[in-house]
DNA sequence: GTCCAGGATTCAG
DNA sequence: CTGAATCATGGA
């Protein structure tokens, strides 16, 4: 059955946000899967929920395909609404910690989003060595290729099974690269057990990281992306290159291996170590975080070659 | 043409 | 065990 958009609703986010965090919240490198609408707002799939946001007079606003009442409470839990993480970031440590403190005030209300966590494993999976423009264009290659139609054009992503099955030249269409290989290997893994997704959510998080670590093209990176994004671990940490140079230039840990990173930042940041990490993370893509003047030449890298 | 991208894996030492 | 090379693709 062809079934229309809702009409609109207000969200009653427990904090507002402002377009542009709206923008970096779902536009920024958490999913994948949300693009700008004629009248400049988003449209985006998660799971099989069709939705979409704007922001509105009495702040924002969001309208689904299908029935209002579950699409509309899946889009409040999707974000947040209710505020839990709200109460978490002013617990964060930015009263003695001005780098975070200046991150946290350019993106007022920004949050982590609460994917499935099949969504976020796709997308991660194909998140190595590329960029953000690009990963999108992979994951909704994907979705039209492989996924389930949800009506209007928009597909979810596809199931473990139809990745599985998949035969090269599909996934040739997708431009995945060396990915592909990663993502079929997952795919074949995670098809052959059902309860896969309630069984890692049920682990605690270090034993979470280490299953999914077990996964083809899952390293430390992805899997504390997935952690974080997919199965609501606010605490994970991902050290990207963005947050190797952010916690490089900022704190001056310059040259630090990511792992030891990783082990800054949670206990640096405590119990919401990977929202302080987005904070951070959208500050330093923005270009908008201090440089300490001590560390700050590094012509070393063209002395090679 | 060169370099790099929300890295992971494999190989050499 | 650590460090380097390799992987496929597209944009700057």
């Amino acid at each position: 059955m062809a079934v229309g958009w809702s009409d609109w609703y207000p969200l009653g986010l427990a904090q507002e946000v402002p377009a542009a965090t709206l923008a970096e919240q779902l536009d920024g490198g958490q999913a994948f899967r949300w693009r700008r609408d004629e009248a400049g707002g988003w449209q985006g799939v998660f799971g099989a929920t069709v939705a979409a946001v704007r922001v509105g007079d009495a702040g924002l606003e969001g309208r689904v395909r299908g029935p209002a009442d579950v699409g509309l409470a899946a889009l409040r839990a999707y974000l947040d609404a209710d505020g839990a993480q709200g109460r978490l970031v002013a617990d964060l440590p930015w009263r003695s910690d001005p780098v975070l403190a200046g991150a946290l005030q350019l993106h007022p209300g920004l949050r982590i989003l609460r994917q499935p966590p099949r969504d976020a494993l796709i997308g991660f999976l194909c998140s190595s060595n590329k960029r953000i423009l690009q990963i999108r264009e992979m994951v909704a290659r994907l979705a039209t290729e492989l996924g389930a139609e949800l009506g209007a054009g928009f597909h979810a992503l596809p199931e473990w099974s139809a990745l599985a099955a998949a035969d090269d030249a599909t996934l040739k269409r997708c431009a995945l690269g060396y990915r592909a290989a990663f993502l079929r290997g997952t795919a074949r893994q995670l098809a052959a057990r059902p309860d896969w997704a309630e069984a890692f959510a049920a682990l605690p998080t270090p034993a979470l990281l280490t299953e999914l670590r077990a996964l083809p093209g899952v390293g430390p990176k992805v899997a504390a992306c997935v952690a974080l994004f997919g199965f609501g671990r606010l605490e994970s940490f991902p050290v990207d290159t963005w947050v190797v140079q952010a916690l490089g230039e900022a704190y001056g840990l310059r040259g630090w291996p990511a792992d030891r990173l990783e082990s800054f930042g949670r206990i640096h940041f405590g119990p919401a170590a990977g929202l302080a990490q987005q904070f951070l993370f959208a500050a330093a893509r923005a270009g908008q975080l201090p440089v300490t003047p001590a560390t700050r030449p590094t012509p070393r890298a063209r002395a090679r070659r």
